[in-house]
Order: structure tokens, then sequence, then C-alpha cells
DNA sequence: CTGAAAGCGCTAACAT
DNA sequence: ATGTTAGCGCTTTCAG
């Protein structure tokens, strides 16, 4: 058993230990308590002593709120996303992570699950808690508005998407390029008809992916069929549906381009369902790699994202902003790949 | 675009608007902001409305460190998960974050990432801020500590896992039972040599799931052989690894039966790679369903836990705490299903 | 029904 | 080098 500080045993809840008896027990004024903890100012090595050890027996923790209210400063980092159950997000924090608490901060998530209201609601908290800097994948391009961050002098780097209604550092891949490269090798399969379904137009990410589609069938002289594109919501179930009336159409298209991860196992799951075999009945391409073995097994060509990368490159840059460095809009335009695997590929 | 708020048009750091502008704004005192704005007083209904109007006019938006310094209270709930990349937490979340938001309470996840140090850090900031109550799936039974917000009085459920540390309650599935069905479930299949590919051994899920595996072993008056028992990270890699272990062994298991979602993930890989194949070579269990498509493609027979549920009812639970209602502790177990499917039915 | 005043726990001037 | 004082923004007695 540990040694309980003060021999206050468990249960009770007790008051909080302050850091005026903290000051109390070891003799000396609450400054010198906080400028032993705070501070590199100079303190006599025998008061220093008094106070660490007062410290450690009362199990004193200095409390935050108090901390910043005064300083106007704390050490957390907010990371609101899109979903979290999506694992092109939870990959991507784990970068945020690294680099957040190698800068000793600490990090809290918040799922924005794709709803402005939400959305809203968290960056409300961030601004009440004077979170220290925040990582956004905005729910929304336009409608998502960062102000109540701005105001408080909050910077904002946003993640995978941009913002159109304020400008602010972004780090992300060329959505509109990759979704072009991908659309191409469709055509280079073959294919002629190419289905692409599209996530959430209103961000930039399901819009660049869509124009990027676009592109591509431009490139290839292909036209451009407006059956061809459904769209809905980047989830599972907006794949599916979205799958299932590509499919209904009187001509099949024999290529699906899917706008990402949790669409493309939607769609999977449409096309099994619907007994139509992929890469033979329809070539199939997604965007962003799912859970490893996923794409192992069912051997899903698909454009990759550096998650653990852009989480990374994103926290850097929040960190510099944090440490109030001014420098001008920063936009970090990262590398996607096409893996191409079995099911694009015809023969 | 938006009305912008007195006119002070984007960028610029504005200071914070306080509780004292408002007042003097609306010609009144700070207490009577305060009390329009938190409490049920009556205050006449002129104030009110000048008071509501400036609010509006400046802007103005609470500082909840000020304010939980003062009322020693927050209405934010912490949720320190072992894993975000985990499907079988993320999903949880959901069933978390509805019942908080219903009750008007923000939800911020941390990632504990099964590390005993992280999750320490995680529990002193939920503590730091003053959280209003946490939800935690402990990195260890034993060696995980919740001392820090039991000082202050902060009410935790844990989820998924129980501690031995400490007395709370909790809300989690009958491991063991599931793991002892699943275990004879694979007997009824004719296995008779079953590998068991173990968790974190240190959590009440990695132990009540080995222990039951040997009570199912047990009660079919199998033998429990130690080499069929290999333990690993609740991580897709630990479950790659353990299985080529295990098919490294002499006398090959013809069934198999793995700790979680993740680890099965690595589990089929490893099979996969090793060109063995299931159920015709070995049939296979797995614990916790993954993403619904790759279950649906691989057909992989597992325990499946309510998780939305769980996360619901510890929701329900550790607000209930939070409110202060007295009662004893409580322990919630749910029920796990074993959903058998294809990989694990040998004809 | 409303205002003045005190104080939550902490840190940063300012004294000494 | 250390202590005293003031005050961050808010809520809550206490007076009136």
């Amino acid at each position: 058993m540990d040694n309980v500080p003060g021999g206050e045993e468990g249960g009770g809840i007790m008051a909080q230990v302050t850091i005026r008896e903290v000051a109390r027990t070891a003799g000396v004024s609450p400054a010198t308590v906080s400028r032993v903890l705070n501070t590199s100012e100079t303190v006599s090595p025998d008061l220093k002593e008094r106070v660490l050890a007062a410290v450690r027996d009362l199990g004193y923790r200095p409390n935050s709120q108090a901390r910043s209210l005064r300083t106007r400063a704390t050490t957390v980092l907010g990371v609101i996303i899109s979903d979290v159950t999506n694992p092109f997000f939870t990959a991507m924090v784990r970068g945020v992570e690294d680099v957040a608490s190698a800068a000793g901060y600490s990090v809290v998530l918040a799922n924005a699950d794709e709803d402005l209201r939400k959305e809203q609601r968290y960056l409300e908290v961030a601004a009440a808690e004077q979170m220290a800097g925040v990582l956004l994948s905005p729910a929304s391009a336009t409608e998502t508005s960062i102000d109540v961050l701005a105001e408080r002098g909050i910077p904002v780097v946003t993640i995978d998407r941009r913002l159109k209604s304020a400008d602010v550092d972004w780090v992300m891949v060329d959505n509109h390029r990759a979704a072009k490269e991908a659309t191409l090798h469709l055509v280079e399969q073959g294919c002629r008809r190419i289905g692409f379904i599209a996530g959430r137009l209103g961000t930039t990410t399901g819009a660049g992916r869509l124009a990027g589609y676009r592109a591509g069938l431009r490139a290839a002289g292909l036209p451009s069929a407006r059956e061809l594109v459904v769209s809905g919501e980047f989830r599972i179930d907006g794949g599916r549906e979205a799958t299932e009336r590509l499919l209904a159409l009187p001509d099949r298209p024999d290529g699906l381009f899917v706008s990402n991860n949790l669409m493309t196992i939607g769609a999977v799951d449409a096309l099994d369902t619907a007994g139509v075999r992929f890469p033979d009945d329809i070539a199939l391409v997604g965007f962003d790699d799912m859970m490893p073995a996923l794409s192992l097994r069912s051997q899903i060509t698909a454009v990759s994202q550096p998650t653990y990368e852009i989480g990374r490159q994103a926290t850097e840059l929040l960190l510099r902003r944090v440490s109030g460095e001014p420098f001008p809009e920063r936009h970090i335009t990262l590398n996607a790949e096409l893996k191409v695997r079995e099911s694009s590929i015809r023969a």
C-alpha cells in the first residue's frame, strides 16, 4: 500500500489542500510556495526543501482553475473531432498526443459528431475552460464559427478540413489531387461509368474530393453524369444507402469511388448484400485506409492519408501559436498515397 | 454574415467580457446579473430584460474557471479510456454523450493508452479541472489509483473493468461467463486443443476472460495446457504475435479464442499470413465485435458486448453520484451475447 | 428585490 | 530572498 499522505485514509471527502496550508506547514508565505513550484526565481535551498516536503506530506495539488484564472493560461489542448468512432481521427490523435505530451500539455478530446450544435458547444467549453489551443476538424466550412475562441485569443488549427469562415492555420492532404488520381486509376482499369459516393459537401474535404473526381473524369475525357454522384453522411449507413442507389441505376456503374473509410465499409456491405463482386463486377476505390485488417482481408484500394503525421504537424503548429510566436497563416499540405490493392484491379 | 456583437469585428484579440461590464451596461450590479443567469430567484422583469439584452449585445460568456472556483462545481464529465483507437470504447462514448448532454453536461475524453503514467496524469487533470465526475476503464485493477479524485470527492464509475484498489461503482459484462460460454461453443464444434490469446492480465477484463476460458475447459473435461495460453497487449500486434506463437507449436491448436477485438484483427492477419484457414483449419472466436463490416466480411464469431448500453448506464450512475445522491456501491452486470458466425462453425 | 462586500485558490507586483 | 497585498471573474451571504 502506498504511503497515505498525512495518514488521512481513503473514503472521506477531504477538503482541498490549499497553497496556504502548505505555506503554513512549511513555515513560509504562499508566495514562496508558488515560487518554488512555478518559477525559476531563486529560493534558498532550506526553504525550498521545506516547501517540497510539505507539498509531499500534504499531497498538495494546485487548483488549476485558480491558477489559470490568475494567469489566463492552461496547459490543456482541446481536440474537437467530427466523429470519434472514425479510426481516421483516432489515429490522428496519436500524433497529437505524442507531440503535446512531449511539450508538457495534456490533450482532451471532444466528439462533435458532425453536428454543428454539438461542435459549437464544445468550442464554448474550450473557450470557457481557457484551453491553450484547439485542434478542430470543422463540421462545416462555412457555418462553423470559431469566434468564441478568436475573441479570447485561443489559437486554432484545423485538421483534415479547412474553414472558409475564418483564416486559420490548417494541416491536410490535397484532396482534389488525390481524388483525381484515384479516379484516373479507375479509368486506367477500364472503367467508363464511375460512380462517386460523396460525403458532406459542406466540408472542404467532401467538396474537394468531389471536385477531384470530376477533374479526373474531365482529364480522361469522360462525361460527368449527374446520376453517378450520390452523397450522404460520412458514415457507414451513408455509404450503404448511396451504394444501393447506384446499384439501382438502370445502367450500373463499372467503377465506384467512395469518399471515406466508413462509407466504404457501408459500400462493401451493400455490394455484398446485392451479390455484386469487386473487382469483377465493379472496381472499387475508397478514401482513407480502414483498420489495418479490414483492408488486409478485403484488400481494398484506397487513398491512404498520413494520419499520424497530420496530427503531429498540426500540434506542432498549434504549440507555436500557443507560445505566442507570430507568423503568417500557415497551411500544410501533406501527401496522400493511392494504395492499389485487389479491389480495383481488372485483369 | 452574423450580427457581430458590439461591432467589434473579427481578428482582434478582445479582452474577455466580464460580468461587471454586463452589469455596467445593464445598469445593475454584478450580483443581479449572476442571479438572472444562474438562479431561480425572482428578479424584476425589467432588470431581467436589460441584463439579458446586455449579455446578448456584449456576447458575454461566463468564465467557467471563475465560476467553478467559487462554486466548486463544473458541468464537465471526464472519460478516461484505455485506447481511443479501439472501437469498443468509442462506441461506448456514444452512450455516455447521449445521457450526459441530455442532462446538460459536456463530455471530454482522454486517452490513457493502457499506460499507468498517462492514466495518472489524466486523473490529475480531471481533479485539477474539478470535473463533476469521471468514467474510467482502468489500466490496472491493482495499480491504478483514483486517490486524487477521491480526495476531492469527485465520483468515479469504472466501465468495462473493475478496480481492486478501491470500492467504486462499475458497469461491465460478465467476462467469466461469456468466455466460458465461448469456450464451450468451440468444444461443441469439436475442438480439443483450444488456444487462448489473453490480454492484459492486470485488468479484471483480461483476467476474467482467461478464468472463463479455463472454467470452460474444466466444464468440458478438457485438460488445460499451459502452452495454449499466450498473453499480450490488447492491440493488433499483440494478437498477431500471440497467434504466431501458437501456430509455431508442434501440436497446433484446432480452436482459437481471442481476448478482444483488436487482438482478433491481429490474429486473423497472422492466420492469413500463415495460410491457416478458419474455420477449416482452426475454429475462431473473438471477444467484442469489430467495426460492422469487418465481422460482416470475415464473419467472425464473437462475444458481443452492449457497448452503447454500458456507456449509458455508467453515465446515469455517475450523474446520480454527481448529484450527491447517497446509495450503496452499485455494480451493474450487463449481458454479453455470443454471436455465432462462420469462423467457428465446423460441419 | 437589489446592491455591497467578501472570498474561492492562486500568482505577480510591490515592498522590504 | 521573502513576505504582503491585490485581484483574476465569479457567486453568495448579508444588509437594506
